[in-house]
RNA sequence: GGCGGGAUAGCUCAGUUGGCUAGAGCGCACGGCUCAUAAUCGUGAGGUCGAGGGUUCGAACCCCUCUCCCGCUACCA
């Protein structure tokens, strides 16, 4: 073991339902977790649902049923969605278990112990939808600039949360850590953010019940993303189990998508401040995932779930277009047609095309039987490229790089082939040039289901079984699992199968 | 308004501290091969590197001006 490694994605609001911009940060979470365990670290990969707030409340009373009744009904459909793409998640946490009224509320009294919250009244225009507070420039013609709604004059004796002592303690921070805000355009987005200055705000509700309420002033419920952002600390037993929280904290990434960076990036780390906690080692926010140059929301026409693109895809399929196709960390647009070329591209014919012929010529011209691996051969060199650029890549979350040099190797082998020309060598009955020549083939196969294989953890595995390899890819250990003959593959059984990856023609 | 980031082949993008004929993938064209999922391999097509000016022996990369796009500026992944 290589000790703890904690990644998290953001609790999902379960007003909405799952769609692919959830997806499409779920699933870089899910292959950093991946990637990690492969090295052998004893990962948590933690994903959930956030459910108090206003907005639940009255969802729910539309519909005639409790918040929790609602919750239940929305948040399962979150663990259907990643159960479908086979998100690894280890744990999935829900605002409104037990676990997580304990620790909010000993997080909440520590912050207060601490002297960082104060009860102060609070008058100003408020917007239900947003259940937030504007001031009259942040208006739009008097409405709500996000709902174009009116506001309400609302007086209201709330707790407010120090975040202003934090201002210069956050600065210095990120001054001294550039790696903790990733990619470096969001971290100069929030030092500057954090340069206007930091205003003390409310964190607490006397308005609505749907919430946990303080410890020291139970008529008040904690404000919901108060609340929600604790949930990183609940799920590693903050509160409740002092020694897993020595081990597990603090947080190695939280991977979020931009619009939600200032509480991770500003409120959170105040907030672990406020407790006298270490802050998350890194927060990496990616860009918005756009379809037809619009962003994703649920409000929008083009509102599209995992669901309605893995049958005819697959859950890899699925993967391997949003990891790879897209450029993390920037805006990426989604298309149909570029999901399909990319997929027919890479996965049918590059991919699937080379272990299809690999495997076909080492049952026809090898007996179906690995024959010895060579310590030598052209392709030794591009193995050996492809393992540091991958490893190198993922380790700065460059998820495009990294694939790119697995997909690299798979040119090269496709290419090994096409200059060798087994299937000649074979019919001119050298059959020692013809086996190793696929047997280098076949290693390259075997360290590129391995490398992939946090990405494409179905055709790897397949892949895996074929070339007669024991268990899965996950139980090897990188890198030195993916070294050229790294391991003992002479005398195993290998069989074709069928397409790892259809072509899909479109009409 | 303030701060920040962009503008490079049809498309998506790379281009370290300025230096040989500006690169990759996809798409396209032509050619080769036939083991393979009409897959694959090779070659090419020639983009005033947003516009103008400057510094330099030399700039896509440095400076100035301009045009256009985008992000953040306190609560939707």
């Amino acid at each position: 073991m290589s000790g703890s490694f904690y990644v998290t994605t953001p609790i999902y609001y379960v007003n909405d339902a799952p769609h692919i911009g959830h997806a499409y940060t779920t699933v870089h979470a899910d292959v950093l977790a991946r990637w990690r365990r492969l090295h052998g670290d004893d990962v948590l990969f933690l994903t959930g649902t956030d459910e108090h707030g206003l907005k639940i409340q009255r969802a729910a009373e539309e519909r005639g049923l409790t918040p929790l009744e609602w919750a239940d009904t929305t948040s399962a459909r979150f663990r259907e969605a990643w159960a479908l793409i086979d998100i690894s998640n280890d744990d999935f946490i829900r605002t409104t278990e037990p676990r997580h009224r304990v620790a909010v509320q000993a997080f909440l009294q520590q912050v207060y112990d601490n002297g960082f919250i104060e009860l102060a009244t609070y008058e100003g225009l408020y917007c239900v939808a947003c259940e937030a507070y504007y001031v009259d420039d942040d208006l739009v013609d008097g409405l709500c600039p996000i709902h174009q709604r009116p506001v309400e004059s609302v007086s209201e004796e709330n707790y407010f949360f120090q975040l202003s002592k934090f201002e210069q303690p956050l600065i210095e921070h990120y001054e001294a850590n550039p790696e903790a805000v990733q990619p470096e355009s969001k971290r100069n987005e929030v030092l500057g953010f954090l340069r206007q200055g930091l205003r003390d705000f409310s964190m607490s509700r006397t308005s609505i019940s749907w919430g946990i309420p303080l410890p020291w002033d139970p008529a008040h419920v904690t404000y919901v993303w108060y609340d929600a952002l604790i949930n990183y600390a609940t799920a590693v037993g903050f509160g409740a189990d002092p020694d897993q929280f020595e081990y597990r904290w603090p947080v190695q990434y939280h991977v979020l998508a931009k619009d939600i960076l200032r509480f991770h990036a500003v409120y959170w780390p105040a907030m672990l401040m406020a407790a006298g906690l270490p802050l998350p080692e890194h927060v990496f926010a990616h860009g918005y995932l756009l379809v037809g140059g619009e962003k994703m929301s649920k409000t929008s026409l083009n509102n599209i779930a995992p669901a309605d693109l893995v049958p005819e895809f697959g859950s890899d399929g699925f993967r391997y277009h949003f990891v790879t196709d897209l450029h993390f960390g920037q805006d990426g647009d989604f298309s149909y047609e570029g999901m399909v070329a990319r997929y027919n591209a890479d996965l049918a014919n590059n991919f699937g095309n080379l272990a299809s012929r690999v495997l076909n010529m080492a049952v026809t011209y090898c007996g179906g039987v690995v024959p010895d691996a060579r310590a030598e051969g052209p392709l030794v060199a591009h193995a050996a490229i492809a393992l540091d650029a991958y490893e190198s890549a993922l380790g700065e979350l460059k998820f495009d790089d990294g694939f790119g040099a697995v997909w690299q190797l798979i040119r090269d082998a496709n290419g090994y082939i096409e200059d060798s020309q087994p299937w000649k060598t074979h019919k001119a009955g050298d059959a020692a040039v013809t086996a190793a020549v696929l047997g280098d083939c076949l290693e390259a196969l075997r360290i590129v289901a391995l490398l992939a294989s946090p990405l494409i953890p179905r055709a790897a595995s397949a892949l895996w079984t074929r070339l007669g390899l024991t268990g899965a890819p996950e139980d090897a250990r990188l890198p030195d699992a993916a070294v050229w003959g790294a391991v003992a593959t002479t005398g195993n059984a290998v069989e074709k199968g069928e397409s790892l990856f259809p072509r899909i023609d479109v009409p």
